[in-house]
DNA sequence: GCTTTATATGTGCAACTACACTCATAAGTC
DNA sequence: GACTTATGAGTGTAGTTGCACATATAAAGC
């Protein structure tokens, strides 16, 4: 394998998923921009819509984000009232998050901004946007 | 095209790239942690080393990363000696980033490091590794 | 040359990220 | 049931990220 800087510059898997992370998620940022949240907490709701009644661990397990990360995450939303928490009657330790109605209003009036950006990053693959989505599925 | 929130976590391309960045960062600044480094500042050096005395913004741009980001990331760096500035004769405005012979010999020491985690990620794509990073660097 | 515009960089601020540590609850062992 | 271990979650702290804004130099228009 060839380790010189130049080869490692073009070569480094993570600085090219870094890169290509950071571009992407400025253009969702863009995109979502006008419905006052971020890609990220775009990506908290689908998630938590997704899988209702998850718990906190479960959701940042799906997202490979810290499960630190999430809680601080959540903080915002809870507070402006998107997204909620209810206790696990099985399990006093877990905090099962759910969507609210606002929550739920937000992902769909939301939802055709993420569609734009969706759509403009698969424009830009040459390849079928599914084998990228299978590669960076591997990637964990 | 389908927009449920299942659907959504799905095929969202910003959320697979995000999840993929996170874990693989994860992997390379663990495997970089006796080095004293992290992920990032490792690309960094390697950017440096593969472009020499390209200016901070052609840098920013290389990595994908916000110039002003990299302004800071830089401090540390050159603080420990690693790295350094120099003027660029032609334009008063353009620093122009160069490693240091500290910097050098960090980054070839560091080296090793960051193949095992190269290879443990390229081992873990099912297809070629060489596919992934194409996907990667059209997401641009 | 002087003004206007463009480029390269730095700083204020606010949010995101995650490791180390702590606390609370559950599960397993005897 | 008491003790040990495992699990789910929160907090302290420190570093990362980037937008809005400010500064300095260069290039262009006249």
């Amino acid at each position: 394998m060839n380790t010189t800087p130049a080869a490692i510059a073009d070569s480094c898997l993570c600085l090219a998923v870094m890169r290509a992370a950071r571009r992407t998620a400025r253009r969702f940022d863009d995109a979502l921009r006008p419905m006052g949240i971020t890609s990220g907490q775009f990506s908290i709701l689908v998630a938590i819509a997704a899988s209702k009644g998850a718990s906190l661990g479960e959701i940042a397990d799906r997202m490979g984000m810290d499960r630190t990360t999430l809680t601080r995450n959540l903080k915002p939303l809870e507070t402006e009232g998107v997204i909620a928490t209810e206790a696990d009657p099985d399990d006093a330790r877990r905090r099962r998050l759910v969507l609210t109605q606002t929550g739920g209003a937000l992902l769909t009036l939301a939802t055709p901004h993420w569609q734009a950006a969706q759509k403009a990053t698969e424009a830009q693959l040459a390849g079928p946007a599914a084998g990228a989505r299978a590669i960076l599925t591997e990637m964990e």
